[in-house]
DNA sequence: CGTGCGGCCTCACGCTGCGTGAGGGTCAAG
DNA sequence: CTTGACCCTCACGCAGCGTGAGGCCGCACG
């Protein structure tokens, strides 16, 4: 009449280990309908499918306690379950993707400068880091598309001219030079230049990188040679050429 | 001379947590600099150097251990890590990107369907459930593409009509009738009609859907109505066709 | 000089979804 | 009676920490 399976009988049928049955019976998801004298596990078709829906719920994703809510509760929290779910997933996804950008463009900056040492590649990831932490992703494909823009040849050359400029401040910070000063406001000028040409003109993006100036000072002095009292000497400085 | 930092100090510039660095310095990755008298951490810049690293690291989603290996190790493992990592990820988002489509179909499906039963619910979940793992990912396109160039309407004609078919097949078989006879004929060519509106002629398909009756008998005639002993008479009639 | 509060320390369990034994009964066949 | 093949119940292990528990510093305040 009620035809009864063993465990492994169940396993063998659903794909699933003895074990995991086990488990989903401590984790009150599915009771054997009965035991037998000597304790062993005994299923009915019931269970069978019950097994079959876990099975199903388990391969969309969900966690046990999802499946034992969507399964005891039955209809209600399904549909929320599922849209739950999908969100999730959909974050997830995302997620997984910009991290995978980030791997890609690390995996090709690598393959492009031939035999960079570790040291180096680890600054390079340190620093997308830092940018993904301290600028939206709407803003950082500002920033790429601002370099897209420019050009390899132009990023190169602003490199380069960085640190002369950041020289030239830091020394006239040395000698105390008035911010006014028609020699501090040629450097002003000139790094009030480099800056759009990173920045674009955006003021979020020109704020977000005075926040991460502030937020990592060690990093970005090492990164950059701009600490704090240099950042604030330049600011006051560019702040004065006013609209000129 | 050499600043020293607390745990918390080095917590605070992280961003981790003092839990996290006792985690990592337990996990062999990074071992303060050294201890106070009362035993308390105190890390170096050169700890928070490598912490950075750490950091950069685990953002771009590697394990601990593979952290250790490519910064005891340096350059060598750090190329073939990230190539490891790159291949893990993508596989995860494409995993993810079907589960995801499945699970929107469903969501689809019960959008349209307005109030639907748990139980059809479920029993719809599983269908693709096992669909899934029966056909390979080609197969399932196939499939799909063949039910978009059929149409809704035409689809929900096939789903009325197996039934009628399948239950004039189940009572010749009762009746014990010749596959042969005249009557089974009509029968079995109407079967294989239906049947290859689904499979699209593609013997591939039919070999799996074969295969998924076999190995999930009971699931199948419950969906269906096909028994393994159905489907062996029916088979053979389609089979005594020939290729008329 | 005590005392209170915030840090710091070292265990050690908890979470997810089982895998993988250990140690020991049960059942049908030979 | 023995031998496999199954079955049982613990219980640890996995990753990466979170979250106490219980107790020792260290600095400031009265």
């Amino acid at each position: 009449m009620s035809t009864r399976y063993t465990v492994s009988q169940i396993a063998r049928r659903t794909g699933l280990t003895v074990r995991a049955l086990h488990h989903y019976e401590a984790a009150g998801l599915l009771r054997p309908a009965s035991r037998s004298d000597a304790g062993y596990r005994l299923y009915g078709e019931a269970e069978l499918l019950r097994l079959q829906h876990i099975v199903s719920l388990k391969a969309l994703g969900f966690s046990l306690a999802d499946i034992r809510a969507c399964i005891d509760a039955d209809a209600p929290s399904l549909g929320g379950a599922l849209a739950r779910q999908i969100e999730r997933l959909r974050e997830a996804v995302v997620r997984q993707q910009e991290l995978l950008g980030r791997l890609e463009r690390i995996a090709h900056q690598l393959a492009a400068g031939a035999t960079i040492d570790a040291e180096t590649l680890l600054n390079g990831i340190e620093a997308t880091t830092i940018m993904q932490n301290h600028f939206s992703n709407e803003q950082l494909q500002a920033i790429k598309a601002r370099g897209d823009a420019l050009g390899a040849e132009r990023i190169r050359e602003v490199e380069r001219a960085w640190p002369e400029v950041i020289a030239g401040m830091q020394a006239a910070l040395a000698l105390d030079k008035d911010p006014a000063s028609a020699e501090v406001r040629a450097l002003a000028r000139r790094w009030r230049g480099l800056l759009r040409e990173f920045t674009g003109g955006d003021a979020g993006i020109l704020q977000s990188m005075n926040a991460m100036f502030r937020a990592e000072p060690a990093v970005m002095q090492a990164r950059t040679g701009i600490d704090p009292v240099l950042l604030a000497y330049a600011s006051k400085a560019v702040g004065l050429l006013g609209e000129d």
